[in-house]
DNA sequence: AGGCAGATAGTACGATCGTTCGTGCTATCT
DNA sequence: AGATAGCACGAACGATCGTACTATCTGCCT
């Protein structure tokens, strides 16, 4: 998990300070109020009032509405990298790691980094039936995120902590079921027992098949 | 599982038959398409174009986007009923009913019986950060489902069939996240493979938990 | 210090949104 | 058979959508 497109500056179009420090602003907001109103529910003259810009000004930054989706997409990837799977790197390898990741997941979504839980949940649940870059985008990172949770299944096992019989795609499956159960109700219903569940269950599943 | 609204005829307005088909065929049509476009995505005019009726002629039918919306979402619930619920609770009592109500959710994913999946895991995503009475609707759908697993999971401890020391919500918890990340991940990268880690899933639980 | 490129704002466009209204048509009831 | 009321339609509304063009201002490089 990590080349997740780099701001590569493709084009030769300088920048000013002002204006990467507006972008930025831009960027945040959108990412957090996507979570709220959609990918696609989010329109360029609500954001801009929210952040207090003109509608022209702000999209001068980017040449239509997709390019606004795809960076909003980049910079909710990069929020959850430090958000989630950095800190969950944090922990030392093995089964600790894992537990970690799926800790800073559940904390991430407890203290709502997002307003409406996690971004690649809800931007998945709304892009799965439109195809084009901006779902292939999203569903990109959701196949990096699946397959850093295998590698660290997978270190697990390597080490001796989780045993080799365990499927390891299978138990990733799991973990992150898991997780995106507690998201889901944690959001709609504002359940908090539910991420308990996920916890207890997250318990369970790494015992069941500690080696 | 059940009351769920009966199309309680309130209001003193007689119903002509060939208005009562018109009816029907819009809200099929809405119930299919906002798993696709979205609840709200979803516009009278795109909907009117799609059944091949003119936008006042539909709009009539209900008072308001968000009447439609409502009867549209008790259509879904009629169709998941017949779909899923109903297949699953002809099962032997016990277990089986239990196994028999997850193989028939994962049955109408695969089938595509919607075709963006699951209804309510894409309306509950969409609606989940934006509280009124569709949202309402929704989220009692989901507790309803919610209670109708846990009651398996009751009648199973009861026959002897599951053990007792079981916690029953967190096991219909854990069931029903296995089944939303299956929908998940079947129809954002049409992975038939995430059905069949689901049912590995989830019989795993019930054999960990078997008295 | 001067000048250019980037940043922001203003305005306007065509399309589409949900909603309202008025008008014929016809199934159904008396 | 005639009356009633539900059904469907076309046209039009104000608002808002994404996008384009133009003009003013200012940070930054030479």
């Amino acid at each position: 998990m990590k080349p997740v497109a780099a701001p590569v500056r493709s084009d030769r179009r300088r920048r000013r300070s002002d204006g990467e420090r507006s972008r930025r602003a831009i960027l945040l907001a959108a990412a957090e109020l996507a979570t709220v109103e959609g990918l696609d529910g989010l329109s360029i003259g609500r954001l801009a009032q929210a952040i207090g810009m003109s509608k022209s000004g702000l999209y001068a930054h980017f040449g239509s509405k997709a390019e606004l989706q795809l960076a909003a997409i980049d910079t909710a990837g990069s929020i959850f990298m430090d958000e989630v799977v950095r800190p969950g790197l944090a922990e030392p390898e093995g089964v600790a790691r894992l537990h970690g990741i799926c800790e800073a997941f559940l904390g991430h979504v407890e203290r709502r980094v997002f307003p409406g839980g996690c971004f690649f949940a809800s931007a998945a649940s709304e892009l799965d039936t439109r195809p084009g870059p901006v779902q292939e985008r999203v569903a990109a990172f959701q196949r990096d995120w699946m397959r850093t949770l295998e590698r660290l299944v997978g270190e697990g096992q390597e080490r001796g902590e989780i045993a080799d019989e365990a499927d390891t795609a299978q138990l990733a499956f799991e973990l992150n079921a898991l997780l995106l159960g507690a998201n889901a109700s944690f959001v709609l219903h504002g359940d908090a027992d539910a991420l308990e569940r996920a916890r207890l269950g997250i318990g369970d599943r790494l015992e069941r098949w500690a080696a």
